[in-house]
DNA sequence: GCCTTTATGAAACATAAATTCCGTCATTTC
DNA sequence: GAAATGACGGAATTTATGTTTCATAAAGGC
């Protein structure tokens, strides 16, 4: 039996074994390509995993493995393997090059590689400021507060709007009850009615501050909803109408910033909101 | 059963585990001794190798391997190798420091402190992966597209949206013309037909990919539209229809991943591209 | 519409591995 | 010098892992 007549080569390295996957994933079976899909996603589960728990990872039955590792001219799974471990071996991180390929890297070779080192840098920086600049104790009464609302009211305009998005997002797949305020212009009056003690809200807003946003943090305030948000600066305006707050200033490059640490804070506020409510009792959590 | 009194705790990490080997290698009897130079001066072995061939390797029988995992509070050889093979995966950083402020700072002592530590440490993860995987020459490239376009549209969907957001309130800030593909439903269809090959389109999509997204790109792409994509898999139907992608994963925490690096590379871009446009003459910037 | 081919899932099999157990040896203590 | 304690090596045991096989399901061709 010709199984393996390899007009090509079997790959050795990673780098050739992904390119012919990527060649040839449109004429794979459907459930060879979870596999591939799987595999070039997640290489360290594939390095380190064994066939039976990679298989429950990707869905997918052991067999399949070993057939995907024989399509591509392998003698088993287990051989094809050895090409995700080699990567790890060899790709040896020797981390103090990694943070030489931030600085010496090749971007700084091309025209916008100095604009795109500037802004990864600029996050690094605004992370290494978040651990320092959260109080613990802060962050959980956070926590607390909001995950005892029956509704989230997520404030936020302008700058700060695809923050209370994500979060948006991820409160629904987490099936978190949320409300954003600001999207359709006009109802918005109609919208923080609704709000009561019962609540809590989330409000950000970086300088320059949109009215809005304080006038409805305090509006908020004053109905008796705790508020708690997130903020650049000691003097926000929204800091007198929150229980809770957050300075959190981002790292710039060149006068621009990115909102990687408020991604990072908002989600974990987020996760650790519906972790909370899971803990608090499976009795009311679904209603 | 005492066997294990441990009065001290089991190293969880590879560095706490390198730290104790070393203050007891002097009280160690002959053998375990072996056994502990030869981890120390061979770690990737002990990640990858079974107990068999390390064994052999080292010059040991497999059973003195097990006695050599417990004598340091391990319950066997396997939950010792766990410990070389995180130290793998988590590409140990060459930020020591950073990485220890993290896991020893204020935050582990609260409850949901290490949800927040975790969200960081991913964010900075993330970070560090991507410029290793963003190509100079295709960011370039991209922004060239993008620079050159009359008007940029920006298509995504969901978890992706906040990217695009975020970019859209970045290039009105810059005055670059750009458009907002997917806001209000229905209308899509009008505003993709009036794109043409003078403008480009910059599309985000994350697994699982919104089919409008694939779709839409498709079509801009079918219009001779230069599409750029940025997405989290090799394997995104996106690829297809652009003229220069970028395969950016963020790393997760317990499954739930922020957008921290997404937000970076997408401030890079945007200002990267403002910037080249400034630069290209300022005599039809401002129209 | 039927038949052939290919893909897929589930379980069985054989193998390789980790761990435990026990006998032997060396070192120390009384 | 004898007994005892601890280390070590090697084999036995048990676990679990990769692979194969077979039956079923889906797809494609005539």
């Amino acid at each position: 039996m010709a199984e393996t007549e390899n007009s090509i080569a079997i790959p050795q390295d990673f780098e050739s074994l992904k390119t012919i996957i990527l060649e040839r994933k449109a004429q794979l079976p459907k459930r060879l390509r979870q596999v591939a899909a799987y595999a070039l996603d997640n290489p360290d589960e594939i390095a380190f995993g064994t066939a039976a728990s990679i298989a429950t990872s990707a869905d997918v039955q052991p067999s399949t493995l070993v057939r995907f590792a024989q399509h591509f001219g392998f003698e088993g799974f287990s051989s094809l393997q050895q090409i995700f471990r080699a990567r790890l071996r060899e790709r040896t991180p020797g981390y103090d090059e990694r943070l030489k390929a931030l600085s010496g890297n090749d971007h700084s070779k091309l025209e916008s590689g100095s604009i795109f080192n500037g802004f990864v840098a600029a996050a690094h920086r605004s992370l290494d400021n978040i651990a320092s600049s959260v109080e613990p104790e802060a962050f959980e009464r956070a926590v607390n507060i909001l995950a005892a609302a029956e509704t989230i009211y997520l404030v936020a305009k302008r700058r700060s709007y695809p923050i209370s998005g994500y979060m948006a997002y991820a409160f629904g797949k987490l099936k978190v009850k949320y409300q954003m305020v600001g999207t359709a212009a006009g109802v918005d009056d109609d919208i923080l009615a609704m709000a009561g003690p019962k609540d809590a809200a989330f409000a950000v807003s970086f300088s320059p501050y949109a009215s809005e946003s304080v006038n409805q943090a305090k509006l908020l305030a004053n109905r008796k909803v705790p508020v708690v948000s997130l903020t650049d600066s000691a003097f926000s305006p929204l800091a007198e109408s929150s229980k809770v707050w957050f300075e959190l200033v981002e790292a710039d490059h060149a006068g621009f910033r990115s909102l990687s640490a408020s991604m990072a804070f908002a989600m974990a506020l987020t996760v650790a909101v519906a972790e909370k409510r899971r803990r608090n009792g499976e009795d009311h959590s679904m209603e």
